[in-house]
DNA sequence: TATGACAATTTTGTCTGAGTAATTATCCTG
DNA sequence: CAGGATAATTACTCAGACAAAATTGTCATA
């Protein structure tokens, strides 16, 4: 063969509706690897040159990718070193693709409870401050996600989008950029996962009342009622969440 | 000339106890720029090919830069239009380097302010929760770092470790690795950028009280009390943490 | 023998040139 | 006027070469 570089199966993984280009497939493919476990902390990534076999792309693509997870905090590369797996302490774990990887791979259900811890603190504290500085216009968008999320219930695309938006509009009401991009990154992964749930399970509870539960106490401007009920919601959708399965493969 | 891009003052600015490569330099470059408002959300990044001045380095370590910032949500690139500014709902506000290219570059008191109020938030659950989970060996730990730090006094590195090894033992307690991560990036980026104070300001309050009553009331196990005390020293923090400055140029 | 300097080796970093693919805008045709 | 083919632009990918940095091994000297 002319070249260093073998043959390994991407391309075949990338998603159908695909805004990746290969350095993303690559990336996220080795995220996916590193996130579940499949390296040790000090394991050296597939070496950009030769190496053993995989990795039918050049090494610009390649670069790109490992650029991509050291940005992430997974790797870390030095010269004559080597590209290491850092430990998971030093991972951005709740980088938004981080966090799509992590539950793409791993089903770990004691990662999941602490993900629903912190998202129980922070979502409850943003209830809370939504309480107190929610305007008019915050009020009236989720009267009216709460509206869709009811007249089309969760099964369908409109209820989710609802949901989705109630709980953004939430947010935006705290006027805190950092609460904000938090908590946005840790839905849309959770989501992304948790959508694919609803099969042989137990009939997840109806989600309007607690919703409305919600919207009443930020609507009176009641923040301890806000930050408990939020509270309560975010307990019990935990409780309808499954530990997320492998999708594919 | 014969080729695209010329020159800029990449290098200089290269910090002294460097790690960083060339893509790294120019990443931290842009990211500052970005972050500080140079640049607005629909603009076009410096382009790849020609443009107008600047960039006096090759495709490949500006393409890697490209793939950091990406990363990281603050551009998004695609073929035909080009690499442009994301707006700042779509930021990754937490990632570490995105918090320190922040605050290197941007006074804005509004902002530091809704950051600590994430950090009360998340800071003061945790000390909840370690008061709950913290064994024997987190208690000698913190009390060690206590120590360290009053002996020694914030105005010193030794002190400041304690202080660091503190807050990082009671994260460690929480056992919750969402929290662990979020809160160090968190603390390493005010850190950093609040170690050049302690200048034309008042003398700060003796730090080391607070942290004894943080510290009691995890060791009695005392979740409310942790929590309040814990929020209590944030706040205080706060009011001791100037807006951070332009350190250079 | 121990120690220091030096050289070889290995891996990432950087540069360059060429060509591909995707997306937008334009133009032509119905 | 509408819709589809076409063109133009930009990022994406590949490949080859060389430079820089850090580890390792070697050798000479005290």
């Amino acid at each position: 063969m002319g070249h260093m570089t073998t043959h390994v199966s991407f391309g075949r993984s990338r998603p159908a509706n695909n805004v990746l280009r290969l350095h993303g497939t690559i990336a996220r493919d080795l995220g996916i690897a590193i996130t579940s476990g499949s390296y040790q902390p000090g394991d050296l990534l597939v070496g950009e040159v030769a190496s053993s076999e995989k990795l039918e792309v050049s090494r610009t693509a390649y670069r790109e990718a490992v650029r991509i997870l050291a940005a992430k905090g997974l790797v870390e590369s030095k010269p004559k070193v080597g590209t290491k797996i850092s430990p998971r302490s030093k991972w951005n774990l709740l980088d938004p693709d981080v966090l799509a990887w992590t539950f793409e791979s791993e089903p770990d259900l004691e990662l999941l409870e602490s993900l629903f811890e912190l998202r129980d603190i922070v979502e409850a504290a943003a209830a809370a401050m939504a309480a107190k500085r929610r305007t008019k216009a915050h009020l009236d968008a989720m009267r009216d996600a709460i509206d869709r999320m009811a007249s089309h219930t969760l099964a369908t695309p409109a209820g989710r989008q609802g949901d989705q938006d109630f709980h953004r509009t939430l947010l935006e009401a705290t006027g805190n950029p950092y609460i904000i991009s938090l908590t946005t990154g840790v839905q849309a992964a959770v989501n992304t996962t948790t959508m694919f749930k609803q099969r042989d399970r137990p009939l997840p509870r109806d989600p309007v009342p607690d919703h409305v539960r919600v919207f009443e106490a930020v609507a009176d401007g009641d923040p301890v009622r806000a930050q408990s009920e939020m509270s309560t919601l975010i307990r019990l959708a935990f409780k309808d969440t499954p530990v997320p399965q492998r999708t594919k493969r």
